[in-house]
DNA sequence: GTGGTCTAGACCACA
DNA sequence: GTGGTCTAGACCACG
């Protein structure tokens, strides 16, 4: 689990969690099944409070990317249904990179760098794992 | 200078502000050089705050879509420099997308889509502008 | 506002506050553009914690029922959305009485009078506003 | 006894089972007198804890679904008495619906619907066990 | 041990 | 004043 927090970024702790979570189940850093530290362990690692770790984990379970358990904590496991909001918050983005003059093919590419480098990775952390099951 | 505020949407007020003058210059309705209503002819008119306009038009400087003038009041003027945060907030909102099992391609194509109906709308409203020059 | 909680319940305080709220907007006693008491306010009022409303008030926001404001507090404004697992909840629901021997008519019959009593209730409130706005 | 308990799922295990055998009633797979696999039999089966099991049963014992006794061990025996909340928990979900401006009749056919469903599987497995008899 | 809930008290951003 | 976040510490249900 590596998450770097920066508790004078003005993103809300339990956002920073939640986001590096999402980017760690793209990159393949988490797969399905995998458990996630305990709310309890999560928040002595980071030297926070467990209800700021909780309220990460309960945004994370809402969205369909995580399901908590009594026994043995939280588990990755991918609901697959998008979002609804997500296209207008894609929406706002993109208008604020095409209202600086930015051309439509420079966003997409920078789009398409950023999904190629989550391939990249997630395609990397599969074989390092059934290398690992090889051996 | 078109304006809707809702006062009962969940976005505060200066971000329905800022949002839809970023949407604005994305569209082409607004363009370089174009004036914008004083901040206090802004609140007038809407019967809001004049903190809540000035701290609209504060953040709209500070990412380089206007320049205030003391005298000549806000113009459009784009810094091309995108907010150092763009590709970051852009992550994000990719990783929950392709977290979830969207195809690449899939999703490249939606954020096609969106910036091609800017694009369209752009190209409107830039005709509409010859029109209104040649009159 | 009307509130009956009952510390002793074995349902969560959140959540007794949460239903009755939408029950009061079924019933329409709470109608749209209304403002509820703030979060500080309500906790005051029944003597309990503000993150307990708090969490009430989240979900309330989550589920399309309120939209939370920082200068006006809370006010009832419905997004027409159904939740997605609303069927199978009511399916779980019926299952049960089913299982017990109930005729399908007399579970349809009981689903009738709590719908019908809803209807009667949101109609005594409306003409009850009518005759206020007239006076 | 079919019973397909996920160890990923959100609902407590306990609380799986009794809704299986609740759904197994409803759709006649389970009949009045049938026997249910002992406690430890079923806790054997599935590789789970007695006291899960054991709460399981307990829980349908005090909803009057099934009969609980030293030697038989534990069979269907329908108490046709309603859970005293039972309205209580279908008023809330009816008001959900209907707070969001689903009208009576759309949702009373969703209702028709689903327990529709119960009926014509209860009178599939019905004749099937009628074959079986007569075999 | 886990998560789920509730309490108590604090500071900040918003308008 | 409002809601939003974070902290600290407690008890309970679950397995």
């Amino acid at each position: 689990m590596l998450l770097v927090l920066e508790i004078e970024s003005e993103k809300p702790l339990y956002q920073q969690i939640r986001d590096q979570i999402v980017e760690g189940i793209a990159a393949g850093r988490l797969v399905p099944n995998q458990t996630l530290p305990s709310i309890r362990q999560l928040a002595a690692d980071f030297g926070i409070n467990l209800h700021t770790v909780n309220k990460a984990y309960d945004q994370l379970e809402r969205e369909g990317f995580i399901l908590l358990r009594r026994k043995t904590g939280a588990v990755i496991q991918i609901n697959p249904r998008l979002a609804e909001d997500w296209e207008a918050r894609m929406r706002t983005l993109l208008a604020e990179a095409f209202a600086k003059g930015a051309a439509v093919e420079h966003i997409m590419q920078q789009c398409q760098n950023i999904l190629t480098g989550f391939q990249e990775q997630r395609n990397a952390n599969v074989s390092l794992t059934d290398e690992g099951t090889n051996q």
